[in-house]
DNA sequence: TAGATTGTTAATCGATTAACAATC
DNA sequence: TAGATTGTTAATCGATTAACAATC
């Protein structure tokens, strides 16, 4: 049994990734057709073409704006890299305040490089981390500057034009739907 | 002009909130009708059914497990309390390295304590923060403890009883919704 | 062939939005 | 009365899930 090729089902891939087995076909199903009928996935092959598939799409720059501590845990969250973003600067008002561990390789600046960089660097996204009330005013000069899409994690509703998309993460909110299933 | 009393529509409130006018007045609905039609809220009316509702419902206890970064940009997130929830414990491998703001009210504590106070204080919440790799050691205690919702900021997929809650939040899934708008 | 499991279509569900009658 | 705006129903949309033919 040298040879033998490893297979893994639909329903096992799901029960290990928390999803619906249905709802993982479907996805793969985006990538392309590489299961077998009757007999499932073979692991290297769709090992292979999910890394094909992901190598494939270079990464996408991101600044992060705001380093205190929950910037500091989104710089050195591991989950971005992996779905195709990369944090390429960092800025924050008092730069020289910030402490970043040692494997940090992202070079902390002041407010007053942010736009340079994001001009220079073409940078389109950005991750807001800032006090409530510095938010509306970073959030004008990242647009000025020309971030198209902002992922806010700053406690407030950013004014921004039409066409500048605002993803706001509540994180309350995320906890207000569990508290349904507690009894 | 003394007693004239402010009114605002529900388009005026929907735009500041960031949402849709329906949907305001949808949520609204939710909680009892006092608007007035073709005129809009009472300010003070609505804000006083608003402290009503929020104020009859009591704050629900959570733990926090793992005060590194994200835990402690947790613990100082003020928008759990406005949501209904307080923290009130902490707990972490290592409760002495562990360096809070002045202004934090909560009591850090060892892992060794958690298992008690989820008992004692019949709590049923828990907001996990801790590194991957601890991740399903410590949902397994919290389950067993009595937990019976978690929300999870480790970069994992907890295997827990069909009777437990997990919701994951995954920071980069919320970036890569918004990157489809940008070109 | 019989059993298993994919790939995909159709049904379901929930949430959002449009529309509009009620009415101040 | 005319204009404005609520409260609510119906339509729409997207995402999830069930079901099943295809086929190994």
């Amino acid at each position: 049994m040298d040879n033998a090729v490893e297979t893994v089902s639909s329903s096992a891939l799901a029960a290990v990734a928390g999803v619906k087995s249905t709802q993982l076909r479907k996805d793969l199903g985006f990538v392309g057709q590489f299961g077998t009928r009757g007999l499932g996935y073979k692991v290297d092959v769709l090992s292979e073409a999910i890394t094909a598939t992901l190598g494939g799409t270079s990464l996408q720059s991101v600044i992060l704006v705001g380093v205190g501590n929950l910037g500091a845990a989104l710089l050195r969250y591991g989950g971005f890299h992996r779905e195709g973003f990369e944090i390429v600067a960092a800025f924050d008002m008092y730069p020289q305040d910030v402490k970043l561990k040692a494997d940090s390789k992202v070079v902390l600046q002041g407010m007053d490089e942010m736009w340079g960089v994001i001009q220079s660097e073409g940078i389109k996204m950005a991750i807001m981390a800032v006090p409530a009330k510095a938010a509306q005013s970073v959030a004008n000069e990242l647009v000025d500057a020309g971030v198209q899409a902002i992922l806010n994690f700053s406690p407030t509703v950013l004014q921004v034009s039409d066409q500048v998309v605002v993803n706001n993460v509540d994180l309350a909110l995320e906890l207000e739907s569990l508290s349904y299933f507690v009894r």
